[in-house]
DNA sequence: CGCGCGATTGAGTAATTTCAAATCTAGTGG
DNA sequence: CCACTAGATTTGAAATTACTCAATCGCGCG
């Protein structure tokens, strides 16, 4: 459970047993069950959670209620509404689980001082948020330049193990199409 | 001129005067014409460029050599393929001048010694790419949720100085509709 | 004046959405 | 084992939206 975020900060940085301890100190544990929200829209954003397994869907809702999803997120990856967590504000999304899910709380107090102490640390948040960055930049041109059929084949090419654990009406409001159209794309 | 990369840098760490000489070390000073190619496609990408003056727009070609585009960047904004940047390969996209443009050159190796010998720096490129990430995913939200009329509408309200100084046609291509759907909005 | 470029307009076509109904599936309890 | 339900998926048909292609307009500049 701790294994798996060691292995995931030790991808890109090294840690001795004594820093990686330390690290943990800055981490609460979490659990939620599948239909929970770990925050709501409108919520105070304390954390950012490292997913250690499980899946979530950081969704917006807009004025007509209509669910939108800005991203997955599974073993292994960070997830939180990014901007308001930063900014210690409001969270303009929900982060709803799929299916059961342990996480790894960091608070944003938590992630200075790591960035402080552990001056690798900062290192790797880089890393990530750069890589965030340029996925974030992939889907923008994916929603661009693409079709909804085409979109969707990147998607299961992209990420061929939540192809069977999403339902196609979640993956349809991350592609941006209707169901119904993301239905008929192979009728 | 170099007080404006200062300026910037001084907006999120403080820099005495030797700092910022050391900084400088690392900059190549730039300068392209409107219509001039800071990079292409297929390109080796050395550079991040820090926009002094001017306006340019990273463009991604398709298959059927259709112009999309990625984003703006005026005075003050970082700019490159910062996947090609980073992994020093070759450009997907295409960097080109729709003003004159002065830039500042900051290699990856120039990136890593800055970061190296002024640990702040970290913390500058921290900052930068959270924002990037950040309005990126306010980006991907505006493609999901809005209509073209609404993301026009939201592309001015966000850079009310680009409207002047960017044709519809370029504009229309940045919000993902074509320049007829562009000048239909208000008629 | 006439050229060139961007913006607009028109008409027909293609893609997507919407709403409604039908179908399928997995799990539950009898 | 079967009936029943809830949720997800599919299908149908009409309405809407956006695209494409072509023609026209408007304006600044040599």
């Amino acid at each position: 459970m701790h294994e798996t975020l060691r292995s995931h900060l030790e991808e890109i940085i090294d840690l001795t047993d004594q820093e990686f301890a330390f690290v943990l100190t800055q981490f609460k544990m979490g659990e939620f069950e599948k239909g929970d929200f770990i925050f709501q829209n409108g919520d105070l954003i304390k954390y950012a959670y490292f997913i250690v397994s499980g899946l979530v869907k950081l969704v917006y809702h807009d004025e007509s209620a209509n669910e939108h999803i800005v991203s997955f997120a599974m073993e292994n990856w960070w997830e939180s509404d990014f901007n308001a967590f930063f900014t210690q504000s409001k969270a303009t999304f929900s982060l709803k689980c799929l299916e059961g899910t342990h996480v790894c709380c960091l608070s944003l107090e938590g992630y200075s001082i790591l960035s402080e102490e552990l001056p690798k640390m900062r290192l790797f948040w880089l890393q990530k948020s750069n890589g965030g960055f340029v996925s974030s930049q992939r889907r923008i041109l994916s929603l661009l330049t693409k079709s909804p059929k085409e979109r969707y084949e990147q998607f299961l090419k992209e990420y061929p193990s939540l192809g069977q654990r999403i339902s196609k009406t979640q993956i349809a409001a991350y592609l941006g199409v209707s169901r119904e159209t993301l239905s008929r794309l192979y009728s």
